[in-house]
RNA sequence: GGUCGCAUAGCUCAGCUGGAUAGAGCGCUACCCUCCGAAGGUAGAGGCCCCAGGUUCGAAUCCUGGUGCGACCGCCA
């Protein structure tokens, strides 16, 4: 059940009707027409704007057009009223049994309710995390890890056909670094003394691996050059990396679909196939660029280069896809990425970057229109950067003096469930403070804490009205009479559970999955406030002593919350707690 | 120089992709524990939604131009 798509369609086929009967114009768009919960609850339960939006396609004033729909929506039995208001808003009051309807439908559809046919079964492929395997995954990309697989898990309740996918950048430089690093923790392995350069990576993490790389190989690559070793040491460390990586991600609670290597795209002729489809279409050319504006490197020098004409799509320059040494450049097998999931036949791509790498947005945008010829939208969400804290005073990363903060410290610290959480209750492109001490305090003021909060406080009373040997399974509670809860603060909690089919489809469509934490931290405060009302006002407990059929139609609006909490944080990924520790 | 993002209460931030008198938490002020958990609650004060134009019935939201802050900017990964 979607109330506000019910009274959307209520009011759009009263529209029709109004048109079939002469009063309208025929074959108004009501496209734009919408109902929303207004700010002010004075303005009743639902608002719709369609006598505004369709004053002027149908040449009528907003009011009259108003005055005429009114009486006609206050006819249906759902509609207790329906006034003009303001400009032309009609203002919808909603019988009590609908409120009731609400409730007893997040009871019988329980973890589906909200569920949404938004993406009618389409296919979405969500790229996230994509960290190069040369280290432990660091906060940032906790971030983008949480975002990524929140925005998915919101996906596939929306209707679509998800796939989480990591791309594994094990085909550049980089990698060959890492090898050379290993190599040394395998020399230090077999008791000599290295050094690390410049450009090598000193962390501790890689001294396990020299161990295994020696257990596995003995002394075979001891003082041999390294056209003989680097392969093998290669593969070994990165299969290590990963393996470290997906143990990491497993702590967050993250499982991705699919690991895809770029090395995979080198020497199996994909790159040069994804350009081949580039160059068909004419976007292919040997070409100079212009020296970039402002500020010109030192060693500029013009050079020929294979470019790709991402202009054609959108972008301000275009880009190299080889170098003048004939090498590839990192974004020929990005290229050739994207062109594998187009052919894998996904109607969504969406990619889930740092916000440091916002520069090659348009580039990728360009790429994945060209080679879908504008068919499949690729969507780039950035997330920003995440600044520690430790009771209030900022937490200084570096990693040479070794407080280098990785996934794994802040898991171990504060827990998966609090980690998501709270990486959430910011939108992806801000910057999201993140205090250690804070995050565990049990205030309201922590919103994970709050939210938590108010599941346990659910099943707690759950608890204590079987122990008062009141059947609350959900199938009696769905069958109580809810029309008993008629006060105001009541109806505010459930128009709240009625908002949330509604939420899920803007959260998804704006790709945001922050909303989602941002509603239950206000559902969660709603039904707070109710219960503390029952402190004043004894009328409003949700266990009557000895009223067993007033006390099943006040459970069953807290088993509501309790429902609707429970699915919205396991959208995000979060466990709901039956009790506070 | 260019591109992208951000700018909303003293502070930290939401704000439905154009709706009515702009919201939450913190902080501040005043009250409130005989209670299913006061790990709080109720009420109140507090705004040039960065500035200037534009679009329209209607703008914090969309467009243009500024200002300030941040990130990025040919072969790097």
């Amino acid at each position: 059940m979607n109330l506000y798509a019910d009274i959307r369609t209520l009011v759009t086929d009263t529209l029709g009707a109004m048109a079939r009967e002469g009063a309208l114009p025929e074959g108004l768009d009501t496209g734009a027409v919408t109902v929303e919960p207004p700010r002010d609850p004075a303005h009743g339960d639902m608002a719709t704007n369609a006598a505004m939006v369709l004053a002027r396609p149908a040449g009528r004033k907003p009011r009259e057009i108003a005055e005429a729909l009114a009486p006609r929506l206050a006819a249906d039995p759902r509609v207790e009223t329906a006034d003009v208001a303001g400009p032309g808003f009609i203002n919808l009051r909603l019988a009590v049994a609908v409120w009731g309807e609400v409730l007893r439908a997040a009871l019988s559809e329980g973890a589906g309710y909200g569920r949404s046919s938004l993406g009618q079964g389409r296919s979405v492929n969500v790229e996230y995390v994509s960290a190069n395997p040369t280290g432990p995954l660091h906060v940032g990309h906790t971030r983008g890890a949480v975002v990524g697989d929140a925005l998915a898990g919101l996906m596939a309740f929306a209707g679509y056909e998800v796939t989480r996918e990591y791309y594994i950048n094990d085909g550049g430089a980089q990698v060959d670094t890492l090898a050379r690093s290993v190599y040394l923790r395998y020399l230090e392995a077999h008791g000599q003394e290295v050094a690390f350069a410049e450009g090598t990576y000193p962390g501790d993490y890689l001294i396990p691996v020299g161990q295994a790389l020696k257990e596995l190989h003995g002394d075979a690559f001891v003082d041999q050059p390294e056209s003989v070793w680097l392969d093998e040491v290669r593969a070994f460390a990165i299969g290590k990396m990963m393996e470290m990586i997906r143990d990491d991600l497993a702590a967050l609670g993250v499982t991705m679909d699919r690991f895809f290597s770029e090395k995979s795209l080198y020497g199996t002729g994909r790159i040069e196939a994804a350009l081949d489809s580039l160059r068909a279409k004419g976007l292919i050319y040997e070409g100079v660029l212009e020296p970039p504006k402002g500020k010109v490197p030192e060693d500029w020098e013009p050079r020929e280069q294979t470019l790709f004409r991402s202009t054609a799509h959108g972008d301000d320059v275009d880009r190299p896809v080889m170098k003048s040494d004939g090498a590839w450049t990192y974004f020929a097998p990005d290229i050739a990425y994207h062109y594998d999931k187009l052919e894998r036949g996904y109607d969504l791509l969406i990619d889930v970057f740092g916000a440091d790498h916002a520069g090659y947005v348009k580039r990728m945008k360009a790429a994945v229109s060209a080679l879908s010829d504008g068919r499949v939208p690729l969507e780039i969400r950035l997330t920003q950067l995440v600044r520690l804290f430790k009771g209030g005073a900022p937490f200084k990363m570096s990693k040479r003096a070794g407080t280098f903060v990785t996934l794994r410290d802040v898991v171990d610290e504060v827990g998966a469930d609090v980690t998501r959480f709270v990486m959430l209750t910011r939108k992806a492109d801000a910057p999201l403070d993140f205090d250690f001490d804070a995050v565990q305090e049990q205030t309201r003021e922590n919103p994970v804490f709050y939210v938590q909060y108010a599941h346990a406080r659910v099943c707690s009373l759950l608890r204590k009205a079987r122990e008062a040997g009141i059947d609350v399974s959900d199938d009696v509670l769905a069958g109580a009479d809810l029309s008993l809860n008629a006060h105001e603060a009541e109806t505010a909690l459930a128009a709240k559970i009625a908002e949330w089919p509604r939420l899920v489809e803007i959260a998804a469509r704006t790709g945001e999955p922050h909303r989602v934490a941002f509603y239950l931290y206000e559902l969660a405060g709603e039904f707070h406030a109710l219960w503390n009302k029952g402190n004043d006002e004894p009328a409003l407990r949700f266990l009557q002593e000895g009223d067993t059929a007033t006390s099943r139609a006040k459970i069953a609006q807290a088993r509501a919350v309790a429902v609707v909490i429970a699915t919205g944080l396991s959208i995000l990924g979060v466990t709901p707690v039956d009790e506070m520790r």
